[in-house]
DNA sequence: ATTATTTTTCAGTAATTATTGAAAATTCGA
DNA sequence: TCGAATTTTCAATAATTACTGAAAAATAAT
């Protein structure tokens, strides 16, 4: 398999699997391609790649910079803007895992404290199905709050040295 | 906050992030409905109280039946085919992570051994920082896959007093 | 075997989400 | 300060994805 062929299939894969995890297709394909380019790459050489327009390259852009998948780069003596993207993969995931805690977990769970005030004997089955449910979900996303915290402070290699070996 | 508005609240909400996750809206509000529903329910309840069609609700009850977070539930002297979710979130997690990884990760990971063996000089920097991501990316699988494995494996208070007590 | 009930399918349509491209804003060199 | 280069915005449009509803298929009671 050729280079180009193979670059292609990666960034067309990656960016099917974007969709399977609530990302759109075309910040995914971005992602990879900058995953796999050695230097940065301006908004012109993406949009030739992946033959999408200026908006969409910059909207994507700017979404992977907010996720902080994406760094700027300023290129001595250039006037345009070149971009590059963390490529330790354990890093992108970290970065990842981090920003939808932030983003979905946390919210999710100060809905559930909410929820959780509901009014109503607790002897009526329909409440105390209710309150179990949320109460579960508490008790759960305090623990993967927990882990992932410490999954994210810690470096690649003392965590999967320390858990494999917990777990083998 | 009353019953009826709280589990309104709870579908919506779980709906919403149903689509931060890959998962259609509709699907993660019937799961939801499921879930804080102490008895099983027919398509005609479902239909009723999410407002969506039959032919929706079928759809949707079949697609939760094969990720194995619905059931069948078949109810004595009932013509009508009733259904039920399972409600404890510790195998609901460990459920969707299994399928997750049958669906994505593996097939990913075969992926990443084919694009492993592109042609081309090593020493060219666009085939070099290629093939770094590449086995970056199998790498990462290879573990994530074991740990995934034992999570799925372990039940929950052996998982979380044995991770919690070595992460704190 | 007939009929009533229930489930499933799927073509057509609706709703949502993503993309374009051109205009406006910004940046920076001269 | 002006003007060319570059980035950003966003209304219009395209593409995708989800939903409906009625017809067909399946199921089971009589």
């Amino acid at each position: 398999m050729k280079l180009s062929e193979a670059r292609q299939q990666f960034i067309s894969t990656w960016g099917a699997m974007g969709t399977h995890w609530g990302i759109n297709r075309t910040m995914a394909q971005v992602h990879a391609l900058l995953m796999i380019s050695p230097d940065p790459l301006t908004q012109d050489d993406i949009m030739a790649q992946l033959n999408i327009s200026r908006g969409n390259v910059n909207m994507n852009i700017r979404d992977l910079i907010d996720w902080g998948l994406v760094d700027r780069v300023l290129i001595q003596g250039e006037r345009k803007e070149y971009f590059t993207a963390e490529k330790d993969i354990w890093k992108v995931a970290t970065q990842i895992i981090k920003e939808r805690k932030r983003r979905e977990l946390d919210p999710m769970m100060k809905l559930m404290d909410q929820l959780s005030k509901v009014e109503g004997d607790k002897k009526d089955k329909e409440v105390k199905t209710f309150l179990e449910t949320i109460s579960g979900i508490k008790k759960f996303g305090a623990h993967a709050d927990d882990m992932l915290g410490v999954l994210v402070k810690s470096d690649e290699s003392w965590f999967l040295s320390t858990a494999l070996k917990l777990f083998k």
